[in-house]
DNA sequence: TCAATTAGTCAAAAAAAGTTGACTATGGGA
DNA sequence: TCCCATAGTCAACTTTTTTTGACTAATTGA
């Protein structure tokens, strides 16, 4: 016989905040609330973040399912990171968080 | 002049984020909202966590005013940890982190 | 074809977080 | 007084995360 079911109890909560934790994410999360981000543009607008940081951070939310990618065929190509459905759903939880 | 105010943004959010970040923070406040905790009892409980890190999780919860440190004097004394009016008001968050 | 702009990647180094094992502190009860 | 249990602390080490700086790729207007 396998494994006996030893809990990795990782509920669901535990698993949205373990993704929400690092050192940018949050921040990141709720600039995308209020819009799309590109990403020269964080780079500018998000105090101290530095490229390599972004860009997993970026990638970990898309991959996560909490952001889409959206390109943009304008002039020099565009990149756009906006809330996903599942994203979306953070919002009750971001305006209980501001309630503490 | 002093520095140019420079958005350190740091919402309430991002700092219960914050707070909340770490290996064991979660689970342990989840825990929390089940009853005192202990710390013999956790480090049995507590899947794969250690002392050093359930003291720095536990001590991080208190100092940021989440749990309550309770000193009980019976036969070989115990310390419980309590739920805060402060971590109570965590509760809400945790029910829409639930939905996700 | 060349330079400019956007959006990144990569590898190495530095910093932060987590783990380990030995040790400490306090309060009873025998 | 000695021993046990609870609840930790401490310093060294390992692992993970974050940062740095150089480099890459795609598109497009001159």
């Amino acid at each position: 016989m396998g494994k006996v079911q030893k809990s990795e109890s990782i509920c669901p909560a535990e698993e949205v905040l373990k993704i929400l934790s690092g050192k940018w994410k949050p921040q990141l999360f709720k600039l995308a609330l209020d819009g799309p981000l590109r990403f020269n543009s964080l780079l500018r607008q998000v105090e101290g973040a530095n490229k390599q940081s972004l860009a997993t951070s970026l990638k970990e939310l898309v991959d996560e399912g909490f952001l889409n990618k959206v390109v943009i065929r304008v002039k020099p190509l565009h990149i756009e990171y906006t809330l996903s459905e599942k994203g979306k759903s953070l919002i009750p939880v971001f305006k209980q968080l501001e309630c503490v």
